[in-house]
DNA sequence: CAAGAACGCTACGGTATAGTAGCGATTCTT
DNA sequence: AAGAATCGCTACTATACCGTAGCGTTCTTG
């Protein structure tokens, strides 16, 4: 990091990506205007096509750069790992301008091939961190072998996101905890019913 | 039922619901046009105003029409009840035009608010049909009083909803199935380990 | 078959948006 | 400080869409 200022070219397309960014979490994929997010930034709109081919590049762009990586623990609990995984999910997903923007996102997706492949991209990688922790606990031997992990996997993740975007109702910490243990529960005790951890 | 012949006033109406609904469903609501609408069900444009205010009205009734309600049974069996409530929620909902509506349709009902009205209440109801069959199964002692039926509710749900919207894969009888026996395990075990009824 | 209702067609007005051209002003680099 | 890159501004083209007016045509109904 040796150079810590960006250029002016560099603040210029910053700028306009993260009103990009703000703009479709507001007002949605379609309803967003580049004379909207020029007004808004204060980034002239033949300045904004200087940086940008296209509205469809600039939003695909600017949702990219919203994307943040959570963090995989590993403490050896299945049960707090899951818990982990999920709650750093709903912070950075589901919280952030991300959340706001999924709907519009998704639904744009399913006309805009770009937008299609980033959104199919994201909706995987979450569910492979998902899908990491429980293959670790079953190589662990605390859930069977024969366990169906993409069906775990959506048991787990559905109802989160069942609530965000249908609900439209905030993803708690103590939903995150209910829904990990209520199904937990029947996988726990089809393996050791005797052996309940800690709590 | 005396007028089985409906009037060419009624059959055109029908006609635009029809097309505007099949409209929706192919390209979202922001993407319908009425001209598009026109040209495609080869009804005027003009005509269309004479029967419709505004293009808000006229995907609001075309939505609207697309509703059915499944059938709550009764069979006494709680997982029986529960699977073909859900399935009869994905028939209706899902693998119709509905289905494909509801991405484009929950984005536009967040800055339309009769089409928010009409979308939170088909989301309602769909709940109340689950809550019905759960309540019931309670009311019979199958499921202990304490038992948090929301949350029970979307845990059901969630799944399967995110099974269509997000990963956009179908809704199969079997997944249903797989998601209620899962479900249903920890609360069952939770209170009668040992009456494993039927099966 | 006559009268009225409903429809189709063409042509608008008004607005919003994507994207571009040209030029002067600003800012960065050297 | 001079040159070059970048930016802001105004103006513009082209398109798409909503919603309406007027008029001739077709269908229904008594």
């Amino acid at each position: 990091m040796i150079e810590a200022v960006p250029s002016r070219s560099e603040r210029v397309r910053q700028l306009v990506l993260n009103t990009t960014a703000e703009l479709v979490a507001e007002v949605g994929v379609e309803r967003t205007t580049i004379d909207e997010i020029a007004s808004r930034s204060g980034v002239a709109k033949t300045t904004i096509y200087r940086h940008f081919p296209s509205k469809q590049v600039l939003v695909v762009e600017a949702v990219h750069a919203c994307t943040h990586i959570p963090v995989v623990t590993d403490t050896g609990s299945l049960r707090d790992d899951l818990i982990s995984c999920f709650s750093g999910m709903t912070k950075a997903s589901y919280e952030g301008r991300l959340g706001d923007m999924m709907l519009s996102l998704m639904d744009a997706a399913q006309r805009d091939p770009e937008l299609g492949r980033l959104v199919r991209a994201q909706a995987e990688q979450r569910r492979r961190f998902a899908t990491t922790v429980i293959e670790r606990s079953v190589a662990r031997g605390d859930l069977p072998g024969d366990v169906d992990v993409d069906l775990l996997v959506t048991l787990l993740s559905g109802p989160l996101v069942y609530t965000k975007l249908v609900r439209r109702q905030r993803v708690t910490e103590e939903l995150v905890a209910a829904v990990v243990d209520s199904v937990l529960a029947c996988y726990r005790t089809s393996v050791a019913p005797e052996s309940n951890a800690s709590a």
